[in-house]
Order: C-alpha cells, then structure tokens, then sequence
DNA sequence: GGCAACAATGTAACCGTTTACAGAAAACGT
DNA sequence: ACGTTTTCTGTAAACGGTTACATTGTTGCC
C-alpha cells in the first residue's frame, strides 16, 4: 500500500507537499503540484481516509442505527438519508441495533470515531435511555422515538393525526363498530396510533371497547392472526384499521380464508403506503408517508448539527401523513 | 472526548495497560484490570475506532457499493450482507456508486482506509473496468458481473437457467408466441436472461423472432410501455415474460387497462420473486432468487478473503433459481 | 542469600495523515 | 546593495490508539 510518504520521496518534496496538493491548498508552485500528481497517479496513490480523519476529527461518514433491515420502510429510509449525505459529500454507515437491552449502546460505541453523527430509530422507549451515556456533543438524532432530552433533533411520523384521519373516514363513510389492530408493544409509533384511533372515535360519540383493541406486532403474520380474533367477535366489526399496512395485508388474507368479502363483509384500513398497497385486490386504503424524505431531512439536520451550524435550538420536525383512500374500505359513495 | 491517556492517568497507570485491558490481553493484574475498567465507565471512555484501526490495519467495516438504494432487492441485500458481517462482528458501509463513469472509482478511493474489502455490484459491463486501478490485494468481491480477472470472488444468480426454466414452462404449457421484456442495456443480469429465454425457445424448435423481443429498463414504467408495445403486435403473443417483477407488474396494469384478462388473454411471467410478487392479482409466476442469502454469501466470502483465509482460489458462486407457479400464466392444468 | 524464571507494568516507536511554525528563495522597493 | 515582504517548501508535533521491548517486582530453587 503506497503512502504519502513513498509519493514524497519518489517527487522529492516533502509530505507536507503531497499533502498540501491533495487539499486544493494553493500555496504550492504549478509545476511541482503537477509532478506530484504525475507521480501520485502512476504509484496508484490513495489518500487514508481513517488517518485523514483522526487528525482532522471529521469522517464525512454517518452512522444510522435501526432496529431492522427488513422491508421497504428500511430501504426507502436509507434512499433518503444517502441521497441527502451524500449531496454534501458524505458516506452512510448502516448498522442494525436490535432490540436486545445494551445492543445499542454497543453499535454507538463501535461507531465512534467512524462517524461525525448518528441517526438513531429506535421505537422502543426503554432503549432510548441507552442514548444516555454517550459522549456528550456528538450529534444524534432520533426517529421515531418519543421525545426526550437526548438528541439534538427529532424527526417523526404524524401517528396520531394520520390514524385519526383513516378512523375518521370510516365514520364518515358509515361505520360505528370498528376494530383497531395495534401495532407492536412499547412501540412508540403504536401507542400514537392507538391515540389517533381512540380520539376519533370519541370525537364521534361513538363508546370504546378495549374489545376491539386486538393485539399486533406490525407483522403480517400478526395481522392474519388477528383477523382470526376479530371474527371471533360478536357482534363482529364492519371495519377495521390496522396499524400498518403489513398487518392490514396480513388481515385481509386472513378474512379472504375465511370467506369474507373486503369492502362488502368488513373494510380494512392501513398505515404508511408501501408500494405493495397499491396492488393488492382491494388495493388498500392507508395512510401515506414520505419516508424517504424523512431519512433526508434527518440527514440534513444531522450534518447541520455536525457542522456547527446548530444555530437553531433542538429541532422536533413530524413529517405530515396523508389519507390515500383506495377500495378496501368502500369508496364514500358506498 | 476522553480518551485512553485521560483513562491512564486517572487510574494511575499506563496507557499500556489500559490498552491492554480494553483487548483482553491476559497479562494484567486482576485488581489492576477492575479499577481500569471502572475509571474508564465512570469517565464515559470509549475507545476510538479509527486510531485504533490505522495501528492494527482493521477497521472491522466492509464497503458495499451500490448502483442504486432503491426497491426490495437492495433492501433483502443489504439486509442479507449485515447479518453475515455482524455474525462475525464487522459493520457494512453502504454507497451508491451511480452510474456515471469514474463515479465508482471515486467511491472507492472514499472507502480507502475506512473498510477492508468491498462488495461491488456493477451489472453494467464498463464499471468493472473501472475497478481497475484499485489498490492490488485489496479484497473485492463482484456482485451479478460479468466474470473478469478482477475480484477475488464473484457471486451471481443463475439468471440462463432461471429465465430458461421459466420459457420452457410457457412452452410446456402451451405457448408458442412467447414475448419478452428485455432488461436494461448492458446490464449483464438482462443479458443472460435474454439468452435463457432464446435457448428455451430454440430447443422447442421455435423460430426466434426479434420482434417479440421488446426493449425494457426494469422499471414498472418500462414495463407498462412495453405492454402497449406488446399490444400493437399481430398476431399478438400468447406469453409474456418480463425479465424482472417491477416490469411484470407494470404490463400486468397494462394489459388490464387495455381489458385483456391475465391470464385468460395473455400470460405473464417474471423474474425475482420480490415480495409483492405473491400479492399482486393475479399473483405472479416467476422465478425465486433468495438474494438474502446471495448478499450473506458475499459478506462471508469477502470476510474470509480479508482475514487471509483466501485457501481456495477465486471464488465463483451461482445462486440457483426456483420457478415459483402462481396463476399469472394459467396453471399446467389450464 | 543469590540467581533464574516469570508475571505485571512502563517506555516509546509506529500507523498515515494534517498543519502550525520556521526557513529559504524569490520578488520588490529604495 | 540591502532590508522587507511574499511565495514556496520543509520540519516536526499532533491525532488516539497498539505492541515490541525494557524494566521492575515476585517467586522458587539451590
């Protein structure tokens, strides 16, 4: 591996030289810059990124740290955060930070030094505690998580707002017995969700019943699951809003295998528009969010912050949602 | 920031020994080792990565370059990368290497220092050039490449025998007329299912026809466009197979907005078997590619690569593809 | 008690860069 | 010709760790 110093002597200048070449520094003659160069190139010369940034104390690199890698949430995520670091010149370490108690804190540790900040989802709320302890100053920001102290910014989904919106349709379009399928425990997602749901019907006069309150785990094996437990109800919903649209998926086979018709025996209702909402037969009426420019604008902020250009007191930004109405709930004009 | 001078003076020792200590190095007193451990929690230490790795030459991070983030294939990936990397402690560091020319160049001079071996997908035949110039002995494995003297392994799906076993089901069931959606140009993936789809259809003694040949880019745009393409042929083709799902799906709306019926009218097959695959309606024929695994093998091979254990020579894997029959093409029994 | 062997710790060089500071050479004004 | 400034280049000290080697303190043995 050639260094910077194996330049130096093959050019006969000093590594301060080669160094001042690399970074556009102007204080070096034309012709020397070029012998450099010449040199650099044909010894096959590559800058050390680590030892760059030890010195200089800046990696260009961000660190995102989720709770999984699976589905497309994950993967318009990181579309976004990459696109937004890396039109400011920087790389994205991804890493997974499971559910287990000081997993986290682990991944925090093995990305100091690595990166100029992280971006951190972790909608479990005891884990947020584990952000405590960590050196203090280092930009982090939170997805999805409820708000806390740690961080210097926090980016989030409309939850309550969007659930609200998808439960108010379906009064609008007639309901009154309608089933929610919560999402996973000690979620914080879920737990505004609920919120949105329960509000909704409240609004309306219409009593709750923690009957129709059916476990989840934002799976669709979950949902199919409990589609089962729904209709053993009785008397049995006429709709139901699952948490997310992997549930709501979920649920619809789960009643298609009982021989229902969705809209015509029970409405389904989703959350977060994954591109598969739209093909499925009904295609599903959910909620939308822009979750790629959620990863971008937690990017955005994150380098800002890591910039110095803090400027701005800790920012709490949640990302509008949107109510897509598709078949499976029956159009209004049903 | 504290770092392992503060810890050693603190505690009054070296930083030897707190070096030490932090690498499980046997050599240190019990008592010595406790008290390290505690004034290090206490002052919030963590070691720092990137010094630590200039010394020892290991970052414990691999690259992964990327043409693109987007879609489940990119998800199931890196999904499938990060959990073999992490089963043996490394962290992945995802880039998109666009497109254009010297981009993946670039890419990889960012990476230089940060991580210790790569992982490139570049199914456009020119980049691999690129890749030349790197760094010799740098570990790079290739990802649905062309197979060059570049990399120490390469890692592909079985896209001929995919693509072949796919038309021989059309066949077999029936079709004579059979289209294709080609993939983007000069990916190396559209190419070899291109020649899967030739061979099937020469070995049934069918006459190829490079009308039926119709021009794609693996977008669901694409493959909507192609099927009014497809539309416009006479006779009409019996059979389509698209030569990834994305496009599958798009013809699939198109053809239902021309008020053909799938697959009473015309077949269609596809290729990936991303997860909407089973969801669409009618589901979809196509062909399996588990490409979790494809990316775990990669990590795995990479690894051993950069560990030494380079044993075997220059590695090259095949990752077999399934047929999946769903009811997209009529069932055999149709 | 003296000496070898061993265990625990310290000293300092090194990894590949950047950059403050200093020195040399060239350009300038008088 | 000479001092002064300006431009270019070199020297060496960081950055935060690891580790070969040297040093010290113990123990065991005769």
């Amino acid at each position: 591996m050639v260094t910077i110093r194996d330049v130096a002597r093959a050019a006969g200048v000093s590594v301060a030289t080669v160094s001042r070449v690399y970074n556009g520094n102007l204080q070096v003659k034309e012709d020397t810059r070029k012998r450099v160069r010449e040199i650099a190139a044909e010894m096959g010369y590559t800058p050390h990124g680590g030892a760059r940034s030890l010195i200089t104390r800046r990696t260009h690199a961000i660190g995102v740290l989720l709770p999984d890698l699976y589905g497309e949430f994950f993967s318009e995520l990181i579309r976004g955060i990459d696109q937004a670091a890396r039109a400011r010149g920087y790389h994205v370490l991804v890493a997974r930070a499971g559910h287990a108690g000081d997993d986290l804190l682990t991944a925090f540790r093995a990305m100091r030094g690595r990166v100029d900040g992280v971006i951190v989802m972790s909608p479990e709320f005891d884990q947020v505690s584990a952000t405590r302890g960590l050196p203090e100053g280092f930009p982090v920001v939170l997805l999805n998580s409820p708000r806390t102290d740690v961080g210097s910014a926090h980016f989030g989904i409309a939850n309550f707002e969007g659930a609200h919106a998808m439960v108010r349709h379906l009064i609008q379009i007639g309901h009154t017995r309608i089933a929610i399928i919560k999402g996973a425990e000690r979620n914080h997602d879920a737990a505004e969700r609920l919120r949105g749901y329960q509000a909704a019907l409240v609004e309306a006069g219409i009593q709750l019943d923690g009957r129709l309150e059916i476990p989840g785990d934002f799976t669709e094996h979950g949902g199919y699951e409990a589609a089962r437990a729904i209709l053993a109800l009785a008397p049995r919903p006429t709709a139901v809003f699952a948490s997310n649209d992997g549930m709501a998926l979920g649920a619809l086979g789960g009643f298609r295998d009982a021989g229902l018709r969705v809209p015509g025996d029970i409405a389904i209702g989703g959350f977060d528009d994954i591109p598969m909402a739209r093909y499925v037969d009904p295609p599903l009426t959910t909620v939308r969010v822009d979750i790629s420019t959620l990863g971008a604008r937690a990017a955005a902020s994150l380098l800002e912050a890591a910039n110095g250009n803090s400027s701005h007191a800790p920012h709490d930004e949640t990302m509008p949602t949107t109510l897509v109405v598709r078949r499976s709930c029956g159009s209004s004009s049903s």
